[in-house]
DNA sequence: TTGACACTACTGCATTTTGCAGTACATTAC
DNA sequence: GTAATGTACTGCAAAATGCAGTAGTGTCAA
């Protein structure tokens, strides 16, 4: 009995219906772009084919290569149909996982620095990731895409990744701001910045266009 | 034998260090404000303080309610060190899930009409979620905080939620100009405005802050 | 020319996490 | 008094992860 399809079925399809991958081949490709926008395991990524070959959307051959044989997976027209009709229906809503957020909402049990260290690591890697993104487009204006029919879509999809890092690096600046005011990280509850802030908030202002007075 | 500790087992310890909950107030609380940065599931948060309870972190005593008992869980001594400790270690990086970019990597497989309602679906879910922040911090400045104690942490935390959400809405409005300017979802390549918008990518330039030229 | 090391190409298994249905008592509104 | 909503969970199957293990291939240098 094959098991159901998942988002994730639908993502390595999307991946096959540009070119047929080997099972390895994917998760090389998922590290390029699919990860910004559904990031999965590698273990999955194996996995996901052999499902959609159960499902009629795929065919895989092996090919041989000296001692060693890979599974080569390629799109049939079931798959390219069952994808448009994916297309037409409604995503779920985005989520973000933040460690590091997490650190500060419970800021309370360690010291300043401890947070100041995880707001650190969270813009280190979102410098990280920013980075990665640019270098992978950067190259595009010169004509170096595997796929270069493509490019519009690439090009519009790193604009968001490159906008968010951006925003965390920033935010975190910001936050590290509010934080070096605070005496201790216990306790404070509402103060004169804080107030401020909220003033922002109330107003739809963005806390990081200009510094906040209250403090 | 106790299964090893997770950073969603860190998270529910964060919740029980603010005050003793039973496993359906934890619920509760994480729809509030953990879902933000660490969203987990209502079966997992219900499993977690059981596993800290084995560990020592936590202990867990019953009252009855009527006919029915319901299972408290307060933080030890242990908990709070472990929480502490926990603090110092350095966070894993960001993710983000977000299946109407997904959508927007295959716009192939579509129509532009299709990208545009998964564009729209993202935007909305966005303001949604903004609404929900907004409407959770709007209280504080009239002394409307569960815990008055943890208003500057609250507050900080909801200003980066509100950030992002914000970012989504208006990247939206920007990809969907783009998008407007596309005859077809396939095959387009390097545009003039494709080309425009690396440049401003080259040059660190955000994409959303002036109309770009090359249209 | 051989040995070390990185790359390719996976699989198996234990554990973690989710989704969903199901159970059952309590409270509030009408 | 009963219907609807809220409280308070559990069981189970399926999805997803993490990690270790296996094994052949290419490459560069001593």
């Amino acid at each position: 009995m094959a098991s159901r399809l998942t988002t994730s079925s639908y993502a390595v399809l999307g991946l096959l219906r540009i070119q047929p991958w080997t099972g390895y081949e994917l998760t090389r490709q998922a590290t390029r772009s699919l990860r910004f926008a559904w990031p999965k395991s590698e273990r999955l990524l194996y996995a996901e084919p052999k499902k959609l070959v159960e499902h009629g959307l795929v065919t895989a051959h092996d090919e041989q290569v000296g001692q060693r044989s890979r599974t080569v997976y390629t799109i049939t027209d079931e798959g390219r149909a069952a994808l448009s009709e994916w297309m037409t229906t409604s995503p779920q809503p985005p989520v973000l996982e933040a460690e590091a957020l997490l650190r500060l909402l419970f800021a309370e049990n360690g010291t300043t620095e401890d947070v100041i260290a995880a707001l650190d690591a969270l813009a280190a890697d979102a410098a990280d990731l920013h980075e990665q993104v640019t270098s992978i487009n950067s190259g595009y204006l010169d004509g170096e895409h595997p796929f270069p029919e493509r490019t519009h879509l690439s090009v519009l999809f790193a604009t968001f990744q490159l906008e968010l890092f951006d925003l965390i690096v920033n935010w975190v600046e910001f936050a590290k701001s509010e934080i070096a005011a605070w005496p201790t990280t216990e306790g404070l509850g509402m103060t004169d910045r804080t107030a401020a802030i909220l003033d922002c908030i109330k107003e739809r202002r963005s806390v990081l266009a200009a510094p906040l007075d209250g403090g």
